[in-house]
DNA sequence: GATTCATATCACCATTATGTTATATAACAT
DNA sequence: ATGTTATATAACATAATGGTGATATGAATC
């Protein structure tokens, strides 16, 4: 059901696609001025490319036979709201975790 | 270099993970409590737990023959270091975006 | 019009990921 | 001592990932 965190956060996991988004952080680039920085050829960066464009992180134009890329500006939403909303799950219950955990033992305790 | 930010990308872009770390923010539960909402055999969930223990997201004691999880304090830490130094950038940049594009544009411009 | 440039896509290969079943092991209950 | 519970691990099948070189295509240049 949530495909799309598991596209956004699998896309991050990968080295060169985290700096190819911190050079667009910098500003729009084509695939060549992108491929360059790497040790890798056009076409490896081409599909690194298509991975961050499903994943909702980047948006290409068309400008004649270049098609420079940029960051999505809606990119990393889903990202934060999972990490909000697992922070927030995290606060709600750490303030009553010695009380679960307290429970647990007791129940274990109860099983001998 | 990085490859613990890989690892714990990786470890949150599967579903099943990211549902045992949401069950983990209420409290420590064993192997079989985590596996048990899950269609699923134990041993696909022991592995998850351990792809979530080498990302450094989990923690694992010894209690007879269990082995209660629970949420490592640091687990998100590198990525929210990540995500933190992403946004500025981008901040940094973004004032001037319109002026890199201006450049940019008549950088082309002059190709001509 | 021919050549070069920017990019995409295809066929392929190696590696990693994710699941299964079967089995081992240690702790617990009887 | 024996059976059961909790977990791990091994062996395996299958699919996904990330790279390569070869090649297609359309735009730019000469």
């Amino acid at each position: 059901m949530n495909q799309s965190l598991d596209l956004a956060f699998s896309a991050l996991s990968d080295a060169t696609r985290r700096a190819i988004l911190s050079r667009l952080a910098i500003g729009e680039a084509t695939v060549m001025e992108l491929a360059a920085p790497f040790a890798m050829t056009q076409p490896a960066i081409s599909r690194h490319l298509r991975v961050l464009e499903e994943a909702g992180l980047i948006t290409r134009r068309v400008e004649g036979a270049k098609r420079p890329c940029r960051l999505a500006p809606k990119g990393l939403a889903g990202i934060d709201e999972w990490l909000g909303l697992f922070r927030r799950a995290l606060e709600a219950n750490y303030s009553r975790l010695d009380e679960v955990l307290a429970i647990q033992a007791k129940r274990r305790k109860d099983k001998n």
